[in-house]
DNA sequence: AGCCAGGCATCAG
DNA sequence: CTGATGCATGGC
């Protein structure tokens, strides 16, 4: 009934941190539930539910996470396709190595030796994270992460595993457009609770295709998304960054209109587009990367976990 | 008590 | 175009 494997380097271009990587607030999925070094997730694999438990292991150069699976028909197709939605899903072929030498002249380095092996992360499901990155808006990384997880409880398929535990997978857009109000507010989503049901409305009625936006230019989608009710830039880059694994998309938030006029233009006042626009030209296709190191970076600096002693200036 | 949290919509100049 | 304000809610 259980099964462990490995991804192991090889698999993995360069260095990498699952700790750096879950905890660093990306909007593709809630927090995986946490047990000292390990995490876990509940997922369907061939329409088999599977208790996934990662760790990782070896010296962070040398990285490589470890895998033990709770299910049933464990085959090798299955555990093949636990590997492949690990892989994908931490975006472990990312050329993180080539990145840091691309910009290990700057300023930004400082933060790849604080925070090496931190990775984007790319959700395998799209819609969990549209509403995930609309429930963050105006809102802290641990309270959107409740909202969501109370979603998950109250709206969400039950998924029996073997030993007699329980789950609940991530409602569908239909099951949300049919929610109703007063059960979404339950879960403190306050006044996103309306995005929440409009958006998931129009992928009902066909007025969004999330499937198409993937295939469509940075701008377009970007311009499509920002149509709709609830969905502006910020949340508009991080659904492309997070959800579709658009890496050229740079979430400008609070920290990092603070934090990209301080460390690229000697603290001159910009706009929240100009700070996007500067990104997406100074790193292109690496933007999105180089975005989740000034935040993670800026994020923990002014952390107590984290004493704001290194400077990034 | 007041301000902030991975913002957005709306309205006034 | 820029700037101000309300919006639900919890944490500090």
């Amino acid at each position: 009934m259980g099964v462990d494997l490995s991804i192991t380097q090889g698999e993995i271009r360069g260095p990498f941190n699952l700790h750096h990587t879950m905890q660093s607030g990306q909007t593709s999925e809630p927090y995986w539930r946490r047990q000292n070094e390990t995490y876990r997730e509940v997922d369907f694999f061939n329409g088999q539910p599977a208790l996934l438990d990662v760790y990782p292991s070896g010296d962070p150069d040398n990285a490589s996470l470890q895998i033990h699976v709770t299910g049933e028909h464990l085959d090798e197709e299955t555990l093949e396709s636990i590997r492949s939605y690990l892989v994908n899903l931490f975006r472990l072929c990312d050329d993180l190595p080539l990145f840091y030498k691309k910009f290990r002249n700057e300023k930004i380095s400082q933060a790849f030796k604080e925070f090496c092996g931190l990775r984007l992360m790319k959700a395998s499901n799209p819609f969990e994270s549209l509403i995930c990155s609309v429930c963050s808006q105006h809102s802290s990384v641990e309270q959107w992460n409740k909202t969501i997880r109370c979603i998950q409880t109250s709206f969400g398929q039950l998924i029996d595993l073997p030993d007699g535990q329980t789950f609940h997978a991530f409602p569908s857009p239909e099951t949300l457009a049919k929610a109703s109000t007063a059960k979404l507010e339950g879960c403190q989503a306050g006044y996103r609770a309306q995005y929440i049901l409009s958006v998931s409305k129009k992928i009902v009625n066909g007025d969004l295709n999330l499937d198409e936006l993937r295939n469509a230019s940075y701008e377009t989608a970007k311009n499509e998304l920002m149509e709709l009710p609830g969905i502006g830039p910020k949340v508009a880059d991080c659904f492309l960054l997070y959800g579709l694994g658009q890496t050229r998309a740079a979430p400008v938030d609070i920290w990092i209109h603070r934090i990209v006029p301080k460390v690229y233009f000697g603290g001159a006042k910009m706009s929240k587009e100009e700070v996007g626009r500067f990104l997406r030209s100074r790193y292109g296709e690496w933007a999105g990367l180089a975005q989740l190191y000034l935040y993670h970076y800026g994020r923990m600096r002014s952390s107590k976990l984290f004493p704001p002693e290194k400077k990034l200036v």
